[in-house]
DNA sequence: CTGAATCCAGATGGATACTG
DNA sequence: CAGTATCCATCTGGATTCAG
């Protein structure tokens, strides 16, 4: 049938659409290694997520928080504190990526093992 | 306690490499749309890839598709046709990942909604 | 401490033309 | 059809320095 093909590309790419969405809020080299720390401990400060991401700059993880912020998945609150603190935390959307998380470790591990551990 | 914390910081750590290694066989503006494409239908050609995904150019996605091979997610087989044709699967390994396209697919549609939708 | 600004090399990726 | 080759603009991201 032809109309049950063009509802089914059509679904297709809805969800195509919708994975390139989820791919565009977590781009970048770092974004997932930042949620992963913040989520981790609840609470995080700059310079925390500076030594649990290894091998970020200061200017990309700026960069980068900055971006998870104005897509809603992280809260920024900064401290009076002397000199100044900043705590980074998820946001309850943000906390909806949990899963995927958890899931995308899980397969890095089988992965990991698949590909080098041969 | 010292030790207890220790632990916790190397769980975390663990998790945060595999996810790491997760991103990185998934890296590139074009492989989710790629794999998603191909697991969708079974069996894809680079013609039909090219078409599926909007906006990869052929040099793009002979550049991906060789990169999801090395990481085993993706076979390829040529087809004595004239002209040749090439024919993309999924590897049992690279099946593995429709749970997390579903997931993200499901998140990325929840996000658009929340952050352009409102 | 938390960033922003500048500089700069190297990677990324599009357009186009070409090969088997 | 399924790529490869080349050229070239843009983007990425590190190092370093500076500012509030």
């Amino acid at each position: 049938m032809k109309c049950a093909i063009t509802e089914f590309q059509q679904e297709q790419k809805k969800r195509m659409r919708s994975v390139q969405d989820a791919m565009d809020a977590l781009n970048g080299k770092w974004k997932i290694a930042i949620i992963s720390s913040i989520c981790c401990y609840g609470k995080r400060r700059f310079s925390d997520i500076l030594n649990d991401v290894e091998g970020v700059s200061n200017r990309m993880l700026s960069k980068e928080l900055k971006e998870l912020e104005i897509n809603q998945l992280v809260k920024r609150t900064v401290l009076a504190t002397q000199p100044i603190t900043v705590e980074y935390e998820l946001t309850e959307h943000g906390n909806t990526l949990q899963t995927i998380i958890t899931e995308l470790s899980d397969w890095g591990t089988v992965h990991r093992k698949k590909i080098v551990g041969k």
